[in-house]
DNA sequence: TTCTATAATAGGAATAGTTCTTAATACGAA
DNA sequence: TTCGTATTAAGAACTATTCCTATTATAGAA
């Protein structure tokens, strides 16, 4: 064998791509640490951010970083935007056309090679708008 | 008098808008406490946030939220959009026409209320890509 | 199956960026 | 100039994340 998977298996980490898979709507570490403990009630959080970490590596996951501090975990992987509850805080999916990188003009970007263009949408969600409504 | 300014005129508040414009490129916070502290050198990093907070409020500047974990802040109030190098953290303006929020289908948003299209841009400036060919 | 080297873990300390707390200060209306 | 109170300096507290270390448990070898 002359490739070495170092990676072990753990009951942690099948645990934690687990819980990204079935929370689905891009939970947080805490959120994510809080499901992983129902099932493995002594998991630490620092296991959860370096396992999360290592998944993102390994493309099984994604990392999204949206209006606020947190980072989100989306078990979707393939080219997306998201809009976050000014709220709730909770993340949706977008599907807006991307924009084309190779189509932006030098100058409007200061003449940096553009590497990623994300989308960072901020709204109400329909659950927290409608509890507005009521308020009223 | 009705209007009761509640607001005090600072020394503190006026070097601190004055060097957000004197910076120019978008200054972290710590780096406004810098310069800051060149004219008022007791000045604390506490009065520095507070009253950026305060500028933001008035709409004097803007807050800016890039792809990292600090606050730039802006003095340029209009609407655009900015790039962040990905290397040196630096940020810059970006001349891309804006999103129109009442165009965006609402099920492409899953019927959020769309408050605010931002877009987040990564990329490497001129100076850092240079830095990289020398290094080759 | 048992042994063993070491990757991964739990627990907690450390860090970064920001906000909060409090006694002292200084702005500005009278 | 006086005085009420908004603002300050200093540092503690907070939040989200990363780092550290002794201990545990996985996976390949025997």
């Amino acid at each position: 064998m002359l490739e070495v998977e170092l990676r072990r298996n753990t009951k942690q980490k099948r645990v934690i791509l687990q819980s990204v898979e079935q929370l689905g709507c891009h939970p947080t570490a805490v959120q994510i640490y809080s499901a992983v403990r129902k099932v493995l009630p002594r998991t630490s959080l620092s296991t959860v951010y370096r396992n999360l970490g290592i998944l993102v590596d390994q493309g099984k996951i994604k990392a999204v970083k949206g209006a606020g501090t947190e980072i989100h975990y989306d078990h979707n992987t393939g080219e997306h935007n998201h809009i976050k509850c000014k709220i709730c805080g909770r993340v949706c999916d977008v599907n807006i056309d991307p924009v084309d990188i190779d189509t932006l003009d030098p100058e409007a970007v200061s003449n940096f090679i553009v590497l990623e263009v994300r989308m960072n949408i901020l709204g109400i969600c329909p659950e927290c708008a409608e509890q507005l409504e009521k308020e009223k």
